[in-house]
DNA sequence: GGTTATTTGTACGTATGTATG
DNA sequence: CCATACATACGTACAAATAAC
């Protein structure tokens, strides 16, 4: 009496079916592969190769001797492929990264209205507090990635929408995550980058359109030039 | 003397590193699974495991008794996880289909200039065609979806960026796989769509950018509309 | 068209690493 | 430190799909 279960496909969808029945919210633990085994009727490989799909897709999380959990469903995925299309195809020099931080801009300048529209006037202690911290590091000649990912992350929340914030926090990684090929960036450009959030941060609270969308041009720029130049090396 | 494998990281690692050493390209085929066993020193289990998480991210495809190959690099994965997460999660009232559909406007409008300098003047042939078959199907009351997602597809190349056509795909089959939740559209809706297309296209060949505008708002006021409908309800 | 070799899919058993109490 | 529960890894055998002869 075969089984007909063409493929993890069907197995995948058992487990997620399970999820959707009981209700079960990221963080709360699912069975164990034992008893995935009985309840969906297949065998113990069968039920890990589904579960390393589902985990690969931030559906599941597995904690090694804990068990296993319902996942954050972020775009950990989406990050992830796109780092790896990243270095495969440097073709067109880096055209992925180049697409990635194009999109990254337009979105930014899409959402320019709202993000002034939120701020202005506002002057929020936490954007401040991470400007204050980048112009700090940029000063000093370090790295000011955790405060440019924070800064990005926290402006996103001013627009009402979980999917945007998403994006750009994923965003974010790609570029940081391909753009080591391109070199280290100068202390300079850190200066300017750092600049070019102040500028951003006082644009949006001045509630000054035009400037906020200046300062987007600003804060690119570099980026995109850096890409420029290794276009034609 | 025991490996160190700690997890199935390591191997999807050295997977990815194989596709890169040796230059392949998506469709090209990798070592079957008992080679792979040899040349990365894991048992076919581990090889396996790995392997689903790649497909998962659509770095890898696999061909039942014919072989694995690189997969297509798509946006797939992001589809998976949305979907999932649209379903999982319908509270406050689709939420997370709201975010994708405003996303998608935002997106539109953002690259209206680029998309109406590509088309002012030309009036292609395959949009038209797409148009064309959109309003007879809904004058007939059948459904356009395909034809629908082949014009956005169609327009979505007229920017010089692949990322950003592989997220139009992506969003269009997020909202079209979540949209069933929300009840079949009326005739009228489906006929409503048709013209808004139509306007689209209209409005980009005159090289028209208020219309063209305009004509974006008509394509998702009977989305925003049903889903505020299920809103209050 | 049927046979066979190749390749992936499924199942099972066993041993080991890891976190919890 | 021990015992328990769980995930991880390995190896083997067989089933199913595909392709080539």
């Amino acid at each position: 009496m075969p089984r007909h279960n063409r493929d993890d496909r069907s197995t995948t969808r058992a487990i997620k079916n399970l999820i959707l029945e009981r209700g079960l919210r990221p963080g709360d633990p699912i069975p164990t592969e034992a008893e995935l085994v009985e309840e969906i009727g297949v065998s113990r490989s069968s039920i890990r190769e589904a579960v390393r799909t589902l985990v690969a897709l931030d559906i599941l999380q597995v904690r090694h001797g804990t068990g296993t959990f319902v996942g954050g469903l972020s775009l950990s995925p989406l990050v992830e492929g796109m780092v790896f299309r990243g270095v495969l195809m440097p073709g067109k020099n880096h055209q992925a990264l180049r697409d990635v931080v194009e999109l990254r801009r337009c979105l930014d300048l899409a959402l320019e209205e709202q993000i002034v529209d939120a701020l202005h006037g506002k002057d929020p202690s936490t954007l401040r507090t991470e400007v204050d911290a980048m112009l700090e590091c940029a000063h000093r000649g370090d790295p000011i990635t955790t405060h440019d990912r924070r800064f990005h992350l926290l402006l996103s929340e001013c627009v009402d929408n979980q999917f945007y914030a998403q994006l750009v926090a994923a965003f974010w990684d790609i570029h940081q995550l391909v753009a080591p090929q391109l070199g280290v960036a100068s202390t300079s450009d850190l200066q300017a980058s750092a600049r070019a959030h102040a500028g951003l941060l006082e644009a949006a609270v001045a509630g000054d359109s035009q400037r906020y969308r200046e300062a987007i041009a600003a804060h690119y720029e570099p980026i995109l030039r850096s890409l420029e130049a290794h276009s034609r090396a």
